[in-house]
DNA sequence: CCAGTTAAGCAACGCTGTTGTCTAAGTGCA
DNA sequence: TGCACTTAGACAACAGCGTTGCTTAACTGG
């Protein structure tokens, strides 16, 4: 399942139908104001009358409801289609050093409840924390409204980690962390209630999704990015992808806490330990130039801690970088912008990981 | 088409019979000795039922055909199918500072036919050596066996290029061939028969795909890359992906002709042009570090005339600095190969751009 | 008030892969 | 040599997908 590609996968009835499923719940849910089949058969590409059915068979659930009329285009107005915002609802968890956020969204990406709590991973063993999560965990569950289904608990941690089985790889340098099972002990304690794990960095990513190429990056107590390659999270080989900070910017630099030397996260760190907040953006912006140089992203997308602090010289640096290395703007454009899902974004990100599935990002079979 | 993000388009029953289609005939292509109607159903997870219509299809056309009975296990032996590789037919490309190169390739890939021409960016105006090209190509496509179609012609050059247009964007620093348009150039130069242009880099790394995550790194005139994520090549927003030698290795080292300081490409020529390959080497190990460190890739693959000329320390650089950069080998290996196309790489892969699309590499609508 | 326009549903259809059954062509043991 | 067994593959009937052709619903504009 997970790691499988699914280029290598034949594909029969079933899976076209939860393609072009999956493909008007996102359009659905794109729209806040809602959409008409109409509109649907036109970003689709679909006949009009495949979507009546398609659409059909989602009212019959309670993923999707009829909103009234709207306005009329000269002739019968077209009907309103909505996603139900209570028909579903996902737990997203950050877990970081000094501290963790356990919040829950509903189906449309609205936070409808929040906690921080002040312990994180540098400060309770493994299992303490673990339970204590989860009993926020199911804090949160018992806000959801009568009717409305979880589907899941999505966290995003910090990396090295392996997404696919849910393991950590020493987090943060933490050695107590190292080899812990953190998706099937949270899983064990919330009664199989489905458990995603991710990078803090992808999560983050998932929760500024827009078409086409985006990068995510992320400074806070490290420096990581979160790539969005067509719409969708790439994790690469190992899940690993998005080390962005361990980029070597300069040749026999000072040492860094993964083991070389002149990454661009121990010059960036360095840079921000002695308050120097702009050469610490200039080297970002670098490090971002280069990525844009082998991934040609459509848009860059700032966040954590440290930039929410002060984006203003983060985003300028970046943006003149950018400029400087790609002069021809008619050409070559990547636009970049803080992240607008806000410092919270981890977390409603992680929850995203629980989310995505249904609306058809992570769906084997088509894609 | 080409730039539209096949995620957002909805799919019918003809899109999922090009699917599956595409996907038994790139099964076939993988299997030289060929395969059975079982494999297949068990390689793409059809019924053998699916399997057996859809290859009857395709027996119907030239595409494919049995080749006597394979070993039984235990019952009746397996059929064995094979692709004719004499069904279809593609001319490749390349074309350089001072060389270009032109082959055929049949639908195996394999090479039929190869002329190099003495001339190349550099030595001529852009319609002179299209000409020459063309003649070249006109005399490729008579060496066609009877009954063999000619599918079109794949162009490998120097970058900067728009591929989705085929127009070159002052490829190694020409003025000359600034805004070129080299795919309607040629086009109609040969009738109409399909062109498709792309950067040399990316035609590198498609003559070598494999499943998985694969960067292909190119030294020669210039350092660049080929990105294969997940088998397909990733091209970027505006098709100018993989400027991995455009990567700023030092801050304020010697300028690039890219106008930026300290780009790898810069380090890297300037070390061969010193005659000391070994730094050279290392520079470029450190950028490939660098990348495995972004995405996170199962396999590293090295070609450009540069290399092809002494692998030995560009091969045992990269593979040091990997497991330098990546201790835990268990968990995190990509493994360091010379490209296994050969010095032809570039052009054989560039004849791979016109027949990718019938084994469903580049299909839109379904993935 | 009625012609024109746009939205959406109903019914019949073609084509996909699936299921169930049968035949072909081998192996292996008595 | 003969017969039970195994495996490959075809034939026919089928369910389910989006498509086509047509009808009905509901609003706009002269």
């Amino acid at each position: 399942m997970a790691g499988m590609s699914a280029a290598h996968v034949g594909t029969n009835l079933t899976g076209l139908r939860d393609h072009n499923t999956a493909l008007v719940l996102r359009l659905l849910r794109a729209a806040p104001d809602g959409s008409s089949r109409v509109q649907l058969a036109e970003a689709t590409g679909l006949t009009p009358q495949a979507i009546s059915k398609i659409v059909a068979r989602l009212l019959a659930t309670t993923l999707v409801e009829e909103g009234g009329r709207g306005a009329s285009t000269g002739g019968k107005p077209r009907t309103v289609l909505r996603l139900r915002a209570d028909a579903g609802f996902a737990v997203g968890v950050e877990l970081d050093r000094r501290e963790a956020t356990v919040l829950l969204v509903d189906l449309t990406g609205a936070v409808r409840h929040q906690v921080v709590i002040g312990r994180g991973l540098a400060d309770e063993l493994p299992r303490d924390l673990v339970e204590l999560i989860a009993n926020r965990i199911r804090e949160a569950a018992r806000t959801v409204p009568v009717g409305g289904d979880l589907l899941g608990v999505g966290v995003g941690c910090r990396g090295p980690l392996d997404h696919a089985n849910g393991v950590l790889h020493r987090p943060a340098g933490l050695p107590a962390w190292d080899n812990f099972p953190l998706r099937s002990a949270l899983a064990a304690e919330l009664d199989g209630l489905p458990v995603r794990l991710d990078k803090d960095t992808n999560a983050a990513a998932l929760a500024c999704a827009a078409p086409g190429h985006t990068a995510y990056l992320h400074l806070a107590d490290g420096l990581g990015a979160g790539l969005l390659l067509d719409g969708s999270l790439y994790r690469g080989a190992r899940t690993n992808a998005g080390e962005f900070g361990h980029q070597i910017l300069q040749l026999d630099g000072p040492p860094c806490s993964c083991g070389a030397r002149g990454c661009l996260e121990a010059l960036c760190l360095a840079a921000l330990a002695a308050g120097d907040s702009a050469t610490a953006a200039r080297l970002l912006a670098v490090g971002a130039g280069n990525l844009v140089q082998l991934l040609d992203v459509d848009r860059i997308v700032l966040g954590g801690r440290t930039v929410h602090a002060d984006p203003g010289p983060y985003l300028r640096a970046v943006t003149a970088e950018l400029a400087d290395r790609f002069p021809d703007r008619s050409w070559q454009h990547t636009s970049v912008q803080l992240t607008p899902a806000g410092p919270a974004g981890v977390a409603i990100g992680a929850a995203e990981l629980v989310l995505a599935p249904l609306f058809g990002r992570a769906v084997t079979g088509v894609a």
